[in-house]
RNA sequence: GCACCUGUAGCUCAGCUGGAUUAGAGCGUUGCCCUCCGAAGGCAGAGGUCGUAGGUUCGAAUCCUACCAGGUGCACCA
């Protein structure tokens, strides 16, 4: 049940009465809530978009709108407003209606099937397998699993899935590393481990684990013997290390593609093949980058792909100067790859310093014939870690830089997923680990979570006063719930599904964190009503009937509570610890 | 130099993809509300020419153009 929904059918159902028959009208038709509430709980445009096509003015058209559309039983006044606006005044009994849903469908309100299971593929996380994950990679994982429990929620059927960059030269460098240690151990001496190469201490063991298994056997060989053997298990120890890291803020991937296995299987030829039979690429020479110098810049033609048709800024090379395939062509294989699998949106979650890169990866799947697939890109900015304010160092060079896992560790994966969901994806955002273990409603997971423990505290006091917390919904006499901060709070959870909605169509999970907010705002509210009038508080003595009502009011409250928070795949706290 | 992102209250940010009367939160600030049994909370005040200038329209923080400021990225690396 979606009011807002319900109300426009009914909005669109008057329009046509009145001769509107014009999609391109139709469709516009708004049915929202209005910024300021005492303009009533609904406001629709139609009076002002069908001013043209009935060649009357906009008022004059609302005025006829109204008494016909004041016939529905669950409007009980309408009021042209502004230029001709309509304002509606729902009845009560359509709020009380929606209560009983939720109590009816639980956490299956707000759910539905906006997405008619089309299949979506979300990638994200896809951190190159040569270390742990750190905090800024946190921010992309959080926001691209939630999207995805997101896009669930409202129909979607959706594959989540992780690109393992296990190939070029950033993967020799781990092997060396992995070598260099592996020479420390049996040697009993440091090395010197140069500038591109990785000299964090997790090395260690995975070259204690070579040890383990070969011995020496490496110690005085050229790096080919030993080479193809250190990468295979490096990156196999580092992704067993990342999947470690994902795991401990709840997220598995579906889905693990290898550039490698890409490469060794032909996909690039494939994806050359259908761009070349589409005219998409060329042999040319591409101008010098202007206002940057380049001293080893030499100018040669290349295999070019016409990304610049897709409002690129320059065609992009396929083929290095050694005429292996650049990471672009594997990406390109990548993506035609995952458009053979049939997928109605791909969805990319990157870092925002990978913003250049969008333009031609869409003029790629652009290029795939007939391709009616949607492409979005969602950047996420950085993530500044502070402690009391104070930012907290990182220093990749030296191999200290912060991992995901000691953020976890000492906040929690809870709030860690919380507080990437406070911002939206494209602002840069601010983490201080000591100030998000406040408990306090300076802390915004803590403010929502407070909700949930006050709800259960409620519970705990009705049962040990014998209040029956499981009455049938027929039952429960909503009716009652007749002041301003109960009649809001239904308002808010009314609102739900076309939140949840919204906030799908913009792939935007952080919706829903402010939802939730806004929602435990308008619970504390209430509940602080009773510290000064005790007919106000939950459970009133005396009077079973109101305080079954309130405590389903709360139960409802929980219920939403419960189903923003595993959006965004946070568990609701039960009680203060 | 070019492309993308951002610019809203002293600070940090929302703003439901074009809606209106008074542009909203939180922090900070100024006041107020518990003789612990519902204050880990709540209420109220002050604070804004929505970066600037044009344009589109019944209507713009939202769309277009140009500028200004900050961030990111700019053959063949991944």
């Amino acid at each position: 049940m979606n009011i807002f929904e319900d109300i426009r059918k009914i909005i669109i159902d008057v329009a046509i009465s009145m001769g509107i028959e014009d999609k391109n009208i139709l469709n516009k038709i708004t049915s929202e809530p209005p910024k300021d509430e005492t303009h009533g709980d609904i406001a629709t445009n139609i009076a002002l978009l069908s001013s043209k096509i009935l060649n009357k003015n906009p008022k004059e058209i609302a005025a006829d709108i109204i008494i016909l559309i004041k016939k529905n039983e669950y409007i009980y006044e309408a009021k042209i407003a502004g230029p001709g606006f309509i304002n509606l005044y729902l009845d009560k009994a359509i709020l009380y209606e929606c209560c009983r849903t939720v109590l009816c469908y639980k956490n299956k309100y707000g759910k539905s099937n906006y997405g008619n299971l089309e299949k979506v593929n979300i990638e994200y996380v896809s951190a190159n397998p040569t270390g742990p994950m750190h905090i800024g990679h946190a921010r992309g994982a959080v926001f691209g699993d939630s999207l995805a429990n997101l896009l669930e929620y409202v129909g979607y059927h959706i594959t989540r899935e992780y690109y393992i960059n296990d190939s070029g030269q950033q993967i020799v460098n781990l092997a060396k590393s992995v070598y260099l240690r592996y020479l420390e151990i049996l040697n009993n001496k440091k090395e010197i481990f140069k500038d591109d190469l990785y000299p964090g201490e997790y090395l260690i063991p995975v070259a204690q684990n070579i040890i383990n298994h070969y011995g020496d056997k490496f110690l005085n060989s050229d790096e080919i013997e030993w080479l193809d053997t250190f990468k295979k298990i490096s990156i196999s120890s580092m992704m067993d290390l990342i999947k470690d890291d994902l795991s401990s803020i709840n997220i598995h991937h579906d889905v693990f593609t290898s550039e490698e296995f890409l490469k060794s299987n032909g996909f690039i030829e494939k994806v050359v093949k259908i761009l070349n039979e589409n005219n998409m690429i060329y042999e040319g020479v591409l101008a010098p980058p202007k206002g940057l110098k380049k001293e080893d810049w030499k100018s040669r033609p290349q295999l070019l792909f016409k990304s610049t048709a897709f409002g690129d800024d320059v065609d992009r090379p396929l083929k290095k100067s050694d005429n292996s395939w650049t990471y672009f062509a594997v990406d390109a294989a990548y993506h035609y790859e995952k458009f053979l699998r049939n997928y109605s949106s791909i969805i990319n979650i990157w870092g925002a310093d990978h913003g250049g890169y969008i333009k031609r990866i869409e003029g790629i799947i652009k290029s795939f014939p007939s391709s009616t697939i949607n492409f979005d890109v969602k950047l996420c900015q950085l993530v500044n870690l502070n402690s009391d304010g104070k930012p907290v160092k990182m220093s990749k060079r030296a191999g200290n830089f912060v991992t995901m896992k000691s953020v976890v560790d000492a906040v929690g994966a809870d709030v860690l997923r919380f507080i990437m969901l406070t911002r939206k994806n494209d602002a840069p955002l601010d983490f201080d680990i000591l100030k998000v273990q406040e408990q306090s409603k300076d802390n915004p997971v803590y403010y929502v979570q407070y909700a949930n423990i006050r709800i259960n505290s409620l519970y705990k006091k009705a049962i040990s006063l014998g209040i029956d917390l499981n009455k049938d919904i027929d039952n429960i006499d909503f009716e009652l719930l007749d002041n301003t901060f109960e009649l809001n709070l239904i308002k808010i959870i009314s609102k739900w599904p076309r939140q949840v909605e919204a906030a799908a169509k913009a792939n935007e999970p952080h919706r829903i964190t402010f939802y939730l907010n806004d929602l435990a705002s308008a619970f504390h509210y209430s509940w602080s009503l009773g510290n000064t009038n005790s007919e106000l508080r939950y459970i009133v003595k005396d009077n079973i009937k109101l305080t079954t009502a309130r405590l389903s009011l709360a139960k409802i409250v929980k219920i939403i509570l419960f189903s923003g928070l595993s959006i965004i795949g946070v568990k609701p706290a039960e009680d203060l610890s």
